[in-house]
RNA sequence: GUUCACGUAGCUCAGUUGGAUAGAGUGUUGCCCUCCGAAGGCAAAGGUCACGAGUUCGACUCUCGUCGUGAACACCA
């Protein structure tokens, strides 16, 4: 909100001199000349024939034989070959930390239009326990779903469980092989077994092109109804779900729609008649499929999908089936999808087979890819003996690490662990943009110095066991010094931190602020001490100032998926 | 082979439609417990932004090429 009025009152001054332009209006790259800055005098020198200096200066001398200059600005210069610098004046400042303070929501701005977005964004796998490489897309997604609907939109949560693809047949398969003297009705197995099976089978179907088959067929068979595979089927989600929501709740994250991808079957074959009688699907090597390259494709886009050769579905009619239902239920504006880059294509393929086919358009559909967690030798992360690494074994080791940091978190409740535990990850993994895969690194998780989520919540506890629960008058227009000044400039930018990260879908903008933040608080109180100012009105902001700052921490916490503990 | 992503300090990473002197953490060295638990603060040191061209007033950022790493390329998810 202050960059927009910042930016009306430079585009007055600049159109009054006769320059048509729309100014951007930028953090400052060097603090030491000024807060923001503006680089558009080079463009205005090309278009209008001038010097970018001459220009400037111009720009700079109207802004400065304003009346309410002071309103805005302590001072404005051009340096250079044409910077535009801007230092804002203590009133400006402090008139929207007030803002931010006083009206609800932060003063943040309202959307224009009040959107729905779907998120996909678990994925898991029933066959087997959640491993590391559930952790990303679960945190990404919490977050994003935090973010967006902290931006003002409506948001529907979908775990969109992998239960009824050919793990599934291949798991029965072993099951039927294991149990082979139990009838159906009896035959009873845990996780343990789901876990050692599973790779077991995977591993085989690769070797064995036979076994395979009979696993798709089983597949395909049991997504046809056949009734001592549904009961088998039935328990692995039983089984494994009851894990599943466990881990996920563990690690604060939720969803609205437990739904797996046998949730849309019942609206396949419909789907199947409505993309005929569009004329968009032919036979290819016995199976169905719907073409999608188009003329200016740089690689050859394979056709989509939509039904194997033996008949059954697969990933790619259920994510399709699945676009076409949620259509018809809750007609979202976006859907979303937080899922590996690996899965490029696939999203390529079913995003042009929607949009094709009149479901939702590709424009509304969104791949939010990620890198792998790999291990230091650049595959994805195993532990020494090759095995992947269960999601609940890195929590607990995480756990056991920051116990062994100090005597006293021995002491702490379970409760205040588990929400430390959660920010040591969550933070590690929120700070990396998406697009990196990222190397596993036990030590960085289990870091709680530095650039860490500790050290935020260590920030934000200190912070407010000086200053809740005071009571504070208004904020004056007065900044008392540079500790002071930096705070208060720091705080304005939580609003493009926001922006930035809604409209990118990428948290890590927040991760990012949120650390920034942190440092200059610290400098605030390193720097102010509250008990010995004895001047009543600057003790009053000083208060003012950290009470927002903490309330601004704990918001932006609380959109990455993390909780404050009681103590640290 | 084709296509995509990535390559920034010893290590792990940021870098907001191209802007001035490229930033953090960690590690190393040296200081600092004054409301608050030192899980903190300050300072020093650390860089040919993989390499080479091009576009531009200006390139870590855009284009092309080379090298390196990872990934994808229909009946797995």
């Amino acid at each position: 909100m202050y960059l927009e009025e910042l930016q009306k009152i430079v585009k007055e001054v600049m159109h009054s001199l006769g320059y048509e332009t729309t100014p951007r209006i930028i953090l400052s790259n060097r603090p030491d000349l000024g807060d923001y800055q503006c680089d558009d005098c080079f463009k205005l020198a090309k278009l209008y024939h001038e010097s970018p200096i001459s220009l400037g200066n111009k720009i700079v001398d109207s802004l400065k034989k304003m009346d309410d200059f002071g309103n805005y600005f302590k001072d404005v210069s051009v340096v250079n070959p044409g910077f535009i610098n801007f230092t804002l004046s203590d009133k400006f400042i402090s008139k929207y930390v007030r803002l931010m303070k006083d009206v609800d929501h932060f003063n943040l701005k309202k959307p224009e239009k009040k959107e729905l977005f779907y998120l996909d964004y678990g994925g898991a796998n029933i066959a087997k326990p959640l491993h590391v490489g559930h952790l990303r897309p679960a945190i990404i997604g919490e977050s994003l779903k935090r973010i967006i609907k902290f931006m003002g939109h409506n948001t529907l949560a979908d775990a969109h469980l992998g239960d009824f693809g050919l793990q599934i047949g291949e798991v029965i398969y072993a099951i039927l092989r294991d149990f082979k003297d139990v009838p159906v009705d009896e035959i009873k197995f845990d996780l343990a077994y789901l876990d050692k099976v599973y790779p077991e089978m995977s591993k085989a179907c690769k070797e064995d092109e036979n076994l395979q088959i009979t696993c798709q067929n089983i597949t395909k068979d049991l997504q046809d109804g056949n009734e001592t595979y549904q009961k088998l089927w039935k328990q692995i989600c039983e089984v494994s779900i009851e894990d599943v929501k466990k881990l996920y709740s563990y690690l604060g994250v939720d969803f609205d729609f437990w739904y797996g991808e046998s949730e849309c079957f019942p609206v396949i074959p419909e789907m199947k008649e409505v993309l005929k009688k569009k004329g968009l699907v032919r036979e290819s090597e016995g199976a169905l499929v719907i073409d999608v390259k188009k003329d200016d494709d740089k690689i050859e886009v394979p056709p989509f999908l939509l039904e194997k050769s033996n008949g059954a579905s697969l990933y790619s009619t259920t994510d399709l089936a699945c676009i076409y239902e949620r259509n018809e239920r809750f007609h979202p504006d976006h859907i979303l999808y937080v899922a590996d880059m690996r899965q490029h294509l696939h999203f390529e393929q079913v995003f042009r087979a929607s949009d094709k086919a009149g479901f939702s358009p590709y424009e509304d559909l969104e791949h939010i890819g990620f890198g792998t967690i790999n291990g230091k030798d650049g595959k994805p992360f195993k532990t020494r003996s090759g095995e992947t690494v269960k999601l609940n074994d890195l929590l607990q080791e995480v756990k056991e690490v920051f116990l062994s940091l100090k005597e006293t978190n021995k002491d702490m409740s379970e409760i205040d662990k588990d929400k430390i535990v959660n920010a040591i990850v969550k933070f590690a993994d929120l700070q990396n943009s998406l697009d990196k895969n990222y190397i596993f690194d036990s030590e960085k998780f289990a870091s709680v110095v530095g650039k860490t989520g500790p050290y935020l919540l260590y920030t934000y506890l200190r912070i407010n066991k000086m200053v809740n629960g005071l009571e504070v008058d208004n904020l004056s227009d007065t900044v008392h010094d540079i500790y002071d000044r930096n705070l208060r400039l720091k705080l304005l930018e939580m609003e493009s931190s926001l922006t930035h990260a809604f409209e990118e879908r990428r948290p890590h903008y927040i991760a990012d602020y949120l650390y920034d933040l942190a440092v200059v608080t610290n400098n605030f109180y390193q720097n102010n001490n509250l008990a010995k100012t004895t001047d009543a009105g600057q003790k009053n902001d000083y208060v003012y100032v950290l009470q927002l700052t903490s309330k601004v921490i704990k918001t932006l916490l609380d959109l990455l998926a993390i909780d404050i503990p009681s103590v640290m």
